[in-house]
DNA sequence: AGGTTTTAGTTGAGCAATCAGCAATTGATT
DNA sequence: AATCAATTGCTGATTGCTCAACTAAAACCT
């Protein structure tokens, strides 16, 4: 009653098909490939952590994944410069997702947009104090789902590993083009 | 003129503020945390690495990445009956995502859905034909791009035990609820 | 100077997901 | 056998993003 298919009854509806392509072989082949199984692993693992934790933030503080993500570089170095372009970068956002990510941010009031002085074209975001407040709240959910689902499963020594290997891999990514 | 702020100029904007807020400190210790940024990174360079093969995909297939991890399912075991829900558990998808998903996917002539002989609430879906071929196709462009990001960046080691630790993530994630 | 090219941010249109609510079918309870 | 609860898939409305086209400002050439 476990997981493996029952090795003969499953396979006759599609059997009837036709002809067995040899298509179909080289697919299951590439389709049972280790590295297609490893990869799908960590965008479905990514996944499901962020929904998690998105869905809790929502619940419990009013604001979405992204939204923390700009609290914690705005609240990084308080009185630190940032403008669009720069979270735009930094987030992997367009610019028009920008754009509105912060228009939903300051209608809530949890930031608000500065002209730069230095350059006319650019805007500065600040947090507001309900930003550096919320924020609070929100680092701590935060904290406790990273505490469960990232660091309890994993030994001290698997967690160094893992960000270091993230972070050659996201290296490797953004000096590609 | 490098990155680091110059010390003293870039914080006089903020400290205008007014009082400046216990909460500030505060939220500067949160916004640093060792945690907070390692999580990041997971959830970071995940998207970025998603959001690379999905174009990539698109413009040498014509399908998604999402359209992709269904052919892979599907062409994984030929002949095994896979409902719309057993996909939509799979994918991380809500069941309206997955209708229309396949809607798309139908259309485009990769798979076609049977109604379950068994259970007439259910429909299976299978791929066509021309779902193998494209799969095949997918498959190659998606190994290259595996290879060089996921791969590439990484020792045998690195990546036996970075796999190991998100299926521990995984795992943990689905035990719970 | 003067004209071209690049960069920052906004906006309209479109896409792919979500949520919430629905009908049909099945299984369980009495 | 009749009801009630749970499950499957579909649909309208909404969300949050992308892409492409645009304006304004700055940087770069001769």
């Amino acid at each position: 009653m476990g997981r493996g298919p029952p090795d003969g009854a499953a396979v006759s509806s599609a059997a009837m098909n036709a002809t067995p392509q040899p298509d179909d072989e080289a697919a299951a082949r590439a389709a049972n490939s280790r590295l297609v199984r490893d990869f799908g692993l960590l965008i479905k693992s990514a996944t499901r952590l962020e929904q998690r934790i998105d869905g809790e933030l929502r619940r419990e503080c009013g604001i979405s994944h992204t939204m923390l993500e700009v609290l914690i570089r705005l609240c990084r170095r308080p009185g630190e410069e940032i403008s669009q372009r720069h979270l735009a970068d930094d987030l992997t956002l367009t610019s028009g997702g920008t754009t509105r990510l912060l228009d939903r941010m300051e209608e809530a009031g949890l930031v608000h947009r500065i002209p730069s002085p230095a350059d006319r074209r650019v805007t500065l975001v600040e947090t507001t104090p309900r930003g550096s407040e919320v924020f609070l709240r929100a680092a701590a959910v935060h904290a406790r789902l990273v505490e469960k689902y990232f660091v309890g499963p994993l030994t001290a020594d698997d967690h160094r590993r893992l960000t270091a290997a993230l972070d050659r891999i996201d290296t490797a990514l953004r000096d590609d083009t």
